[in-house]
DNA sequence: TTGTAGGCGTTATCAA
DNA sequence: TTGATAACGCCTACAA
């Protein structure tokens, strides 16, 4: 099947290639209705799909933004498993298709990776998702395109934050817990990378118990945040602190490792523990005995952010510095026990 | 910061365009030993990194693929939510990473969407998932590009198609069903659509009811595939067809629903309902009472499918007419009792 | 072993 | 209102 170009169009329709550009642009005002008319028709008749290398070529713009996920090797599961990614692609994915851009997917181990790839294609701006690592943002601003940061505490300059407020979600969460009763509650945690959003969550916890003078540093887990090590803490948590009787689980992946470890230690949720997530993903609300957690709107934090990104991109806003805090909201479910 | 191109490589190195361009493509018997490395030298120095625009508008080839996912406008929570895709996805990426290709990632409603996406991307490839369309298929080989099929049971001509044997599957649970005493084992189903995995997975169960004269009309129950419906279906068990012992769900997140009604009525699972699931996915072993479900390889789906297209497109295998059947496999959790 | 010239499909500038 | 022409960055015959 050949290729139909501009070029075809033009002679089928007895002009010059560069007036069937001007429609291609919309620059109508200087074409003349009849022939926009008759350019439009061979074009629909001709089946006439434009380039976009060619377009790319010489616009500068590729209509192709990029989502990169920090990727490691450690993870052999494949990186986009968890299903709080696959929630926020979800988001990115349908704003773009409907402002006629395309998404590229991509895991990054090095650095190079996000700059070459962006330069290679020509992407037109940048989702990143939990990047910390601020010699990569300073490489990143070379690029000189927009890129919109999701998750990050820290910003390169003339970049978009989108997040939430993680401090106050991990309050929220622990502070549901002492008005609950309990007084010697866990918290179990990724690794506390400075910034990270788990960090943010614990200085979170670590304040609601310091106000109550409940804080002690052995009630602090710390680990992986996926589902085995949960399953491996509750273990602990089960075997070595019985007088435990309460979680705070910084994500539900790793409530769903600790459940599960109660469980398969002959007890239940919430008779012997409690637990409270965060994040709100899709499972929780699944599961047998749901999961009161600390619910972000994660689709909307992709959705909104490539709104963001695509208006910087189209100009239609200025350059972004402020942070964008999304709300946290505590959803009360049925694995938290009211104690006397 | 201005962009780096081939000619300024060129006379940073003292040569022309053309003798970069033959160190790019590996025509190094065309070029001197010493002037190899001057230019692969002045290339690193510079940062140099190709244009794939200008590249893919010349040879005509992007190293550009997309994983297509067929989408309903009903589907509200987006499209990809759902852990299925997410773990193919991340199969699909993984292998395009290390072999260096890039990954579009979009969701597709419209039928001219496929064809203009590609020729707009000049994309090397597809990768296609569900697709039952036949007219759209034919659409589809017009591009004239490498493109495989992922759950789809029609093919167009030179299509690899790649799949489990989703009748075996649906013959496996059910079985297990049956050889655990149980009798009245309803079906718990998405839309019957011809062709379709749960058309076959619903044969399977069929045939093994049938074996042992208990297939029934009435145990068949028919709706979308999603958590919902299975919440639905499984309390119309309860409530109206009580001497029902068991179920197979045609996918993991219809299990689900039914375990969840099932514990909201005040019964649990696998006491007072046994339940066998489809596709073993992340979380049905999270559960507190895990799901037995037939297992599926879901992110191996995706590389693999990956990998052979990768191979077609690179010229190193032929042309696929055959199917790729992927094992299916009973895994025994504890959501099914044995009756006496 | 290296260079020249033309072209891939599109847009932008300037002229007609 | 339309058309020539050059340019985007790269590749490939072909020539030197």
């Amino acid at each position: 099947m050949k290729k139909i170009t501009i070029k075809d169009i033009a002679s089928e329709a007895g002009v010059t290639p560069t007036t069937v550009s001007y429609v291609l642009n919309g620059r109508l005002n200087k074409v003349s209705a009849q022939t926009v008319e008759r350019i439009r028709e061979v074009m629909r008749e001709l089946n006439y799909v434009p380039n976009y290398s060619a377009r790319t070529l010489v616009k500068n713009e590729s209509k192709l933004i990029a989502f990169f996920v920090p990727y490691n090797e450690r993870r052999q599961d494949g990186l986009l498993a968890n299903p709080f990614y696959s929630q926020i692609i979800s988001g990115i994915e349908e704003v773009c298709r409907k402002r006629g851009f395309h998404l590229i997917v991509s895991g990054i181990d090095k650095q190079e990776d996000y700059s070459d790839i962006s330069t290679q294609r020509n992407l037109d701006g940048i989702v990143l998702l939990g990047v910390l690592d601020e010699k990569l943002l300073a490489e990143l601003e070379h690029l000189n395109i927009p890129i919109i940061l999701i998750d990050s505490y820290i910003k390169g300059s003339n970049m978009c934050v989108i997040g939430i407020d993680d401090e106050q979600g991990g309050y929220l969460a622990t502070r549901h817990l002492i008005e609950h009763g309990h007084r010697r509650i866990a918290i179990v945690n990724g690794e506390l990378i400075a910034n990270g959003v788990t960090e943010r969550r614990f200085r979170g916890y670590e304040r609601a118990m310091r106000e109550e003078g409940l804080f002690r540093q052995d009630l602090v887990y710390s680990g992986s945040v996926n589902f085995d090590y949960g399953y491996e803490a509750g273990r602990s948590i089960l075997e070595k602190n019985p007088d435990i009787t309460a979680v705070f689980a910084t994500a539900d992946i790793l409530a769903f490792g600790i459940v599960k470890s109660v469980y398969d230690s002959g007890r239940t949720v919430p008779a012997d523990l409690s637990i409270v997530g965060f994040d709100d993903v899709i499972f929780a609300s699944m599961m047998q005995a749901p999961l009161t957690t600390i619910r972000q709107d994660i689709y909307r934090k992709g959705s909104l952010a490539t709104e963001i990104l695509l208006d910087q991109i189209q100009g239609k806003s200025k350059e972004c510095h402020e942070e964008i805090i999304l709300p946290v909201q505590l959803v009360e479910r049925s694995s938290v026990r009211q104690r006397m």
